[in-house]
RNA sequence: GGGCGCAUAGCUCAGUUGGUUAGAGCGCGUCCCUGAUAAGGACGAGGUCCGAGAUUCGAGUUCUCGUGCGCCCA
């Protein structure tokens, strides 16, 4: 023998074990490397096996598994045993294994994913596997997939990864259900977030601020602001495995996006349903500005208030004033009207020393009496309806002395005073206050929907104009000339002395409550303030957006109804406008003179109006700078410069209004506006091809976001029986534009802290290292950058692996529930799914390559994706039905599990999917393998063990294609090592471009699939009795009695005596039918059936059968086919069908009850049982005596075992050669007596002492 | 204040059209295996299904009310 190394023959003799040509080797094997020519010469076969008479079969003499091989040392060579081929190399570990057969790349059994998913992500980009998952479904049905887009102006974190992970799961499994699914990434770029960020790196906060920055460079650095973190969600993107095309993402600043949303806002302005009205919004005014919600609610702080209690005298009822109660006195001045709740009951009330009567809410009187501390007499009562149009006279009349006696007509006829009139409203409590409530609409939101619903009462004009006596900066106007000037906040006191010398004060107090101020400067107050604001008129459409809803198929179905039905129903007119700058421009040019508006609906179109002026604004900054994206010139300030001739007016120009859009207009355009529709080439056929969506998904948070602005917009551009708007589309069935819409809960982060909160820990086991046990608390709660209460993703990633995380988030729970960023569980994904699977994976490259099976050479030509009826081209293959049962079950239940994941995929249920997927990897691992073990192990080659070759092939290449979509590295990886990697060219290059699997009928055996749960549960109940009788499997048992509720089963499971026999190690297995002194037979009603047939009768029944004796029941039943009850009410006749048998093992024996049988154990133990006992424990004891000297697997011992105990040495004499066949121990090597080379080891077995030798015995060629 | 959702084992969660003994994973305990081995497996303990009422022969499941928590909106 000899190696042969780039030509230079390597010197030394190859060995194994200890000797010193393995150390030798080790000297000249380093200098390999990748590429070098060795040749290992092998003559005859000479590698001092032990003589055989046939080929060895395994690698185990020569190497253990530890050895197996990283890359790029292998070095392959190949011999010859008469006709066996056999390939083998040097693996890592230094030594020889010259049957470690490279039919399989070999698996190695600790696996890192990361590193692996690493190597994946490569292999699919330098494959292009993505855009050939799309090429082969060229021509298939669409299944359309809209990215709601995020901003890249913030890292990605862990609920993004959630979302990714959805968003990726669907399409890959519709791609592989055969539809073509483009995946278009989109970045969403707008918006006050971004501007909030800027303005943070400016160290700015108002308008005033940006404005003396300058708008120009302000934007600027918003659009350098939204691309900052790019490449960190690329990065996310590709290493979760996302597949999509994000080098042709949509992007919301492009001029073909901005211009997409003007086409939309035309439409809907030519159309009428884009107009201007007010909206009263929380308004910073020291400041300037509105503040969003959110911003609002940052703000909160608990405050004390002057509360006051006024009268409004009414005109028609001399000495009757209305009670009103307000915390605003400064709104006061603009009060309009006072709003009372139609069915509440109001009383008319006589205080003690007060002139005149007042008018409250009868439930409040008392209330208000004690605050006041005086008695009063209830004159009358009346509904709050009866006072509606009443009139009254306002506390301050500075409008009402002009306008108080102005009529306006009415729509249904007739004519009523504008205001200073009683109104009736559903929103008027009697939580606090009088019942009845002060209106200002000017500074109330729900004011001024009584203002607007007065408003549309009176024909055009005549109504009640909204009455502002403030100016944007929050001082009075000159309206309201007592106060002008003066910052409203601080005339409350004023106003209230006013009041009381007036005597319109009633009572004053202090009130505690919470009220917003600005978050930027806390010192200031917000007030409701109404500003000019344009609407879409989605009110109108509200009836076809319910519709359209009701046609959407939402995950969880409570969506519809619930929470997105509800917003529907409450709709408001959608307020569009901000008055802010990065955002895109509202499309709207005011003439100057009449006041005339049109809409623009690109660039292109403006360009072409008479009179343009402006452009050189946008050319200059161009000159200034080129490398300015284009895109600019459709925003602020470039596109504010232009203007144009009025066609109204000639001396008129045309100039845009100044406000931006709500951007969740933006991303609710993205259907069409992410192709530019209907401007860009090929826009109308990529919509009309793209739209509706099959699929969308996004977090519950997005209800009133994106779900509800692409509902809306759709609704209201496409919907069927719409007016003509000359686009080419045309209405579109409902539901549009998503069909299917799984809405992901909110994903929490999980974390330790110490009871005083002040540390945290992110593991449990960091907690306990810290604080001790006992000393912290496990909190669940919102994730928070500011705590930073969570890991990032890619430490998830560099730890875990995006398998794990993928296979956490779809397979722990529903993904609609809330899901705890946990990393305990994911961590525990892979020992307990990805793991498992892998061992299989792994467990079957090691035999087939031991074995030599190779699919690829028996199957020849095109090999395809390895389907049945391919493999069914080689000539080992056998077809099922002639296989043994084991092998029949397990593609039953594999055929199964892929037709129940397919129905649930379809239903977009991923946890049920995950749980059926799990469910059979633990069968095939547990169940499959374990039984298979000893026909893998068995020497020579049969038709059995090619069998379960084929069978363990079979079920991992369709197990790698239904984990696809879940978890793709795992799934490439074996597709790579079992199908590519032998196969090459002739077979689909990844997995990810197959077919799913459906589950084929013909091979699913439901019966079968019975009766083998059957046979697991007996061998479970076996185990149970075993322990229950504190009897170790090691000792035998003379038999085993099973007593089967139903006897139908009986042959079938007769026919596995000898696997029962084995897994619970018993010599005998025996059905009994009558078993009385073990059983004690229940015969339960079978309720579903009965109930309906004997409804209150039940009950009676189920108390005789209770009662009666089971064994008596049985066997009347078997007797004469029925068993007959007199009850009170009437004779009721059961037969077997009507009844269920349940088996209960009696008290004292080692029995276990499951639902179908009962498994009695024999515990009578014979000497000879317990002798045998006697040798496995032996066995075991050596087992471990190998392992503590550290035995290679391979290594022959020596056993010297003795004992005065003579139990032990019976079983040592009648089972010596057993012991030594389980043991390893050479011929004639088991003593009794000390061996001399040995550590002597004390034992006790059994109860008895023993001293133990072992020694490893040299081997000699 | 309104709407929606949630409440099941120590923890995190399943629980199909109402049906007899409510499941899983983790953790815990006992044990097995040592030829898938830096793995793997078996068995076990552990539950007032948040509370009250209603419907029903029968409720974890349906309805009403309440309690607690979360989210959205005011």
């Amino acid at each position: 023998m000899s190696i042969v190394l780039n030509g230079r023959m390597l010197e030394g003799r190859l060995g194994w074990g200890r000797g010193w040509g393995r150390r030798r080797l080790r000297s000249e094997v380093p200098k390999l490397e990748l590429g070098n020519q060795v040749t290992l010469n092998i003559e005859p076969w000479t590698l001092n096996l032990q003589p055989r008479a046939s080929p060895p079969r395994s690698a185990y003499p020569f190497c253990s598994r530890r050895h197996a091989a990283p890359r790029r040392w292998r070095i392959v060579v190949v011999a010859k045993w008469g006709d066996v081929r056999f390939t083998g190399g040097f693996c890592g570990g230094l030594c020889v294994c010259p049957c470690e057969i490279t039919m399989f790349e070999p698996v190695e059994s600790s696996v890192s994913f990361p590193k692996l998913e690493e190597r994946i992500i490569r292999f699919w980009k330098e494959n292009g596997t993505y855009e050939k998952s799309l090429a082969i479904r060229a021509g298939a049905p669409a299944f359309v997939f809209y990215e709601g887009p995020p901003t890249a102006n913030g890292l990605p974190h862990p609920g993004h990864c959630l979302t990714r992970a959805i968003k990726d799961l669907f399409p890959r499994y519709k791609t592989m259900r055969g539809y073509r699914c483009e995946r278009k990434a989109g970045w969403d770029t707008h918006g006050l977030p971004v501007e909030v960020e800027v303005c943070k790196e400016l160290g700015i906060h108002s308008k005033e601020e940006i404005e003396q920055y300058g708008i120009e460079p302000f934007i600027h650095r918003c659009l350098e602001s939204v691309f900052r973190y790019t490449r960190e969600w690329e990065e996310l993107t590709e290493r979760i495995g996302f597949w999509i095309h994000l080098d042709e993402a949509y992007v919301t600043y492009h001029q073909s996006y901005v211009e997409s949303v003007w086409w939309a806002l035309k439409n809907l302005f030519d159309r009428g349903l884009l107009y201007q009205g007010h909206k009263i919004v929380w308004w910073w005014a020291q400041g300037g500005t509105a503040l969003a919600a959110g911003e609002v609610g940052q703000g909160y702080r608990e405050v004390a208030d002057p509360s006051v209690y006024v009268r409004f005298p009414l005109l028609d009822r001399p000495d009757t004033d209305l009670l009103v109660w307000t915390t605003t006195p400064w709104t006061l001045p603009n009060n309009q009207f006072a709003a009372v709740k139609p069915d509440l009951e109001y009383a008319v009330v006589a205080f003690e020393g007060e002139p005149r009567n007042l008018i409250v809410a009868s439930a409040l009187v008392e209330t208000i009496a004690a605050k006041v501390g005086k008695q009063f007499n209830i004159r009358a009562t009346l509904r709050g309806a009866e006072m509606i149009g009443w009139r009254y006279r306002p506390p301050m009349d500075y409008y009402y002395r002009a306008q108080g006696d102005k009529r306006g007509e009415l729509k249904a006829g007739g004519a009523q005073a504008i205001a200073w009139r009683v109104v009736g409203a559903d929103f008027v409590t009697i939580d606090s206050g009088t019942g009845v409530v002060h209106q200002a609409p000017a500074f109330g939101e729900v004011d001024y929907e009584v203002l607007l619903a007065e408003q549309a009462r009176f024909l055009d004009g005549q109504g009640p104009p909204l009455l502002c006596g403030v100016a944007p900066n929050g001082t009075f106007t000159e309206e309201v000339p007592d106060f002008a000037g003066r910052w409203v906040k601080d005339t409350d006191r004023e106003i209230i002395r006013k009041m009381r010398d007036e005597g319109t004060l009633f009572h004053q107090e202090q009130y505690l409550h919470e009220y917003p101020f600005c978050w930027r400067a806390d010192e200031d107050p917000l007030i409701q303030y109404p500003r000019k604001s344009w609407f879409i008129r989605t009110t109108q459409f509200k009836d076809r957006m319910l519709e359209n809803n009701r046609r959407i198929h939402w995950r969880p179905e409570h969506i519809r109804d619930g929470r997105f039905g509800n917003f529907l129903e409450t709709n408001v007119d959608w307020a569009l406008s901000r008055e802010r700058y990065w955002g895109t421009p509202l499309p709207i040019w005011v003439c100057d003179e009449t006041g005339a508006m049109e809409a623009v609906s690109s660039l292109a179109e403006l360009m072409g109006k008479p009179g343009l002026e402006g452009t050189e604004v946008w050319e200059a900054a161009k000159r200034a700078n080129p490398a300015l994206p284009d895109d600019l010139r459709v925003h602020k300030p470039y596109i504010d410069a232009i203007t144009y001739q009025s066609p109204r007016n000639p001396r008129g120009r045309m100039r845009r209004v100044s406000e931006v859009i709500d951007c969740w207009f933006d991303s609710g355009a993205m259907p069409f506006a992410q192709w530019g529709y209907p401007h860009e080439r090929g826009s109308q056929e990529a919509f009309a091809r793209q739209f509706p969506a099959d699929f969308i998904s996004e977090a519950i948070d997005q209800t009133r976001g994106w779900f509800y602005s692409q509902l809306a917009i759709s609704t209201l551009l496409f919907s069927p029986g719409r007016e003509p708007n000359g686009d080419s589309v045309g209405p579109v069935d409902y539901p549009h534009p998503f069909a299917n819409c799984v809405v992901l809960g909110l994903m929490l982060a999980e974390w330790w802290e110490s009871k005083d909160g002040r540390q945290r820990f992110l593991a449990e086991s960091e907690a306990v290292e810290s604080l001790g046990r006992g000393n912290f608390v496990h909190k669940i709660g919102k994730m928070s950058k500011k705590l930073r209460n969570y890991r990032s993703p890619n430490e998830i990633f560099d730890t875990y692996g995006a398998d794990a995380l993928r296979w956490y988030f779809f397979s722990n729970q529903a993904p609609w529930n809330s899901i705890i960023y946990s990393e305990q569980a994911i961590k525990d994904c892979i020992p307990g799914f990805l793991l498992r699977l892998w061992n299989v994976f792994s467990f079957f490259t090691i035999y087939a390559n031991i074995d030599a099976f190779d699919p690829a050479a028996e199957i020849a030509g095109d090999a395809g994706q390895l389907e049945s009826a391919r493999l069914a081209r080689a000539a080992s293959y056998r077809p099922p039905a002639q296989r043994g049962e084991l092998d029949r079950w397990i593609l039953s239940e594999l055929n199964r599990t892929a037709a129940a994941v397919t129905g649930a995929m379809d239903a977009y249920d991923n946890y049920g999917a995950c749980s059926r997927l799990n469910e059979f990897v633990d069968a095939l691992s547990n169940w499959y393998v374990r039984r298979s073990r000893d026909r893998f192990w068995s020497g020579g080659v049969s038709d059995e063990k090619t069998d379960g070759y084929w069978t363990l092939f079979e079920c991992l290449i369709t197990t790698a294609k239904l984990i696809a979509p879940f978890i793709p590295f795992l799934a490439e990886q074996i597709w790579q090592n079992l199908a590519a990697g032998i196969f090459g060219e002739r077979v689909a290059p990844s997995v990810h471009l197959c077919d799913y699997p459906t589950g084929e009928p013909d091979l699913i055996d439901e019966v079968l699939s019975a009766r083998m749960e059957l046979v697991r549960e007996v061998v479970s109940l076996g185990r149970s009795a075993r322990m229950g009788a504190r009897l170790k499997v090691r000792q035998p048992l003379a038999q085993v009695e099973i007593v089967l509720a139903d006897p139908a089963h009986r042959p079938w499971l007769e026919s596995h005596a000898a696997l029962v026999r084995e897994e619970l190690n018993v010599k005998t297995v025996e059905f009994i039918r009558k078993a009385d002194q073990y059983i004690t037979y229940t015969v339960l009603p079978d309720l579903k059936r009965l109930g309906p047939r004997l409804g209150k009768q039940l009950p009676a029944v189920r108390k005789l059968l209770a009662e009666a004796d089971g064994a008596e029941l049985l066997a009347e039943l078997e007797a004469s086919g029925k068993v007959v009850f007199q009850l009170a009410s009437g004779t009721v006749e059961l037969d077997s069908d009507d009844v269920q048998v349940r088996l209960q093992a009696k008290e004292g024996w080692a029995a276990a009850q499951g639902r179908a049988c009962v498994v009695v154990l024999s515990t009578d133990l014979t000497e000879e049982l317990v002798t045998e006992g006697h040798a496995r424990e032996i066995i075991h004891a050596v087992q471990n005596r190998r392992k503590e000297i550290q035995c290679e697997y391979t290594d022959r011992i020596a056993v010297g075992i003795v004992t005065g105990a003579e139990p032990l040495k019976q079983a040592v004499e009648r089972f010596g050669s057993y012991i030594a066949e389980e043991t390893l121990t050479a011929p004639g090597r088991l003593t009794t007596e000390p061996i001399a080379d040995a550590e002597p080891v004390e034992l006790k077995l059994a109860g008895f002492t023993l001293t133990l030798y072992v020694s490893v015995v040299p081997w000699k060629p």
